[in-house]
DNA sequence: ACATTTTTGTAACCAAGGTTACACATTTAG
DNA sequence: CTAAATGTGTAACCTTGGTTACAAAAATGT
């Protein structure tokens, strides 16, 4: 486990550090669509993501949904670590976008951590700041731009993060993503194919070209 | 100044750490509507409220505004930290919403006080804990709401912040922290007081009862 | 092979909220 | 005191996106 945790955050934590993290962590490997955490449940650690991706979501009290962002390799969920520390519920859901490899830190070796070592802290705080950012972009987009741009960078998002210019989502599932409605989808997506922009198939979208 | 700060921040930080404030940290009081943080711009001190509110806001690149949440007695700005830490360039807006004091501490002192004092370290995640939560909440607002429900939200938080019935706003005002059109307000607020929840007026708004 | 479920396409309609336009009252400036 | 600027009320209209309804294609189960 020390091998594969140096080759992803070897840059950034000492060595003294990641033995302790291999020591006290477990390590997972979990399919696609797993659910890492439900909105309301307490949490039972914090994820260090060695590959693969997790969708972060919201959902308000009439089930309404809406993704948040993605975590990626070297991330770890700071929503889930600002619970730990209060001890309160979980505010959103995870769930891993594609196999994930990560490993689960027992919260309680956090602190001590904090106090030791100037690198974990550093970390911690610069996933704060990425977080918070994310946040704010995600909030730009549901604010100030419109359903087809907020789709198109959706596909865009989906192609980076699966690494695939094949999306392999139904129109429903990415309306529940986008909190719109399935008809709404459909009927975008339908213009962006006939800019050009993608093509259209059953349980699957081949990306052509998204800067249109 | 070092009573002043133990009256806010005693019950949080040991007497060590407030101290080191005192010597380091300089008072400020502001009149309401003071610019305190520009988008684009550095910065160069992290704010501690001893009394007062500061609205953060974010705007687009075509100049739209959105209110993103209050800062109120004993809270900091973590998007201010957050930005420290990297030294990259504020991404919101920071303007007093009211009278306020605050004190400003030099970036500089903030990594040692993290290494040195648990309690500052408790402060510091804890406010990006809040923070993180305030952007959930406005999120869900934008997302899940439409913009009667939001402007009630908005008024109440008016009354709240500034403890005052007398909301001293104009509808134009309204509309740009709700990146709405003053049309749009104006029509809504009508609706509110034919409820009999508010009394408009050139200038400021009384409110009768927010809950209908 | 046939029935059922899932997914997509499309039309018709509706509601929220943004836009333009204009009237009128109040305040401020000269 | 008069002119200009500011703030509000309201109507008419438009756009976006949500809703309902239905058809048809593709996949799945039995």
């Amino acid at each position: 486990m020390k091998d594969i945790l140096t080759a992803t955050y070897g840059h950034l934590f000492e060595n003294a550090l990641i033995e302790e993290i291999a020591e006290n962590g477990s390590y997972k490997k979990v399919p696609s669509g797993t659910k890492l955490i439900e909105i309301g449940s307490y949490i039972k650690g914090m994820p260090l993501l060695l590959s693969g991706a997790i969708k972060v979501l919201r959902e308000d009290d009439d089930g309404h949904e809406l993704l948040l962002y993605y975590l990626e390799q070297g991330e770890t969920c700071s929503m889930t670590m600002s619970c730990c520390m209060g001890m309160t519920k979980s505010e959103i859901r995870a769930i891993a976008e594609n196999e994930t490899e990560l490993i689960m830190i027992p919260i309680r070796k956090m602190e001590d951590w904090t106090a030791k070592y100037k690198s974990w802290r550093n970390f911690v705080f610069e996933s704060y700041h990425t977080r918070l950012n994310e946040m704010l972009h995600t909030l730009d987009s549901i604010a100030f731009n419109n359903m087809d741009q907020r789709l198109l960078e959706y596909l865009k998002e989906k192609v980076r993060i699966n690494g695939s210019r094949f999306v392999e989502n139904t129109h429903q599932e990415i309306a529940y993503e986008l909190n719109s409605s399935r008809v709404v989808i459909s009927r975008l997506l339908k213009k962006i194919e006939n800019k050009g922009g993608i093509e259209l198939h059953r349980n699957y979208i081949k990306i052509i070209n998204l800067d249109i």
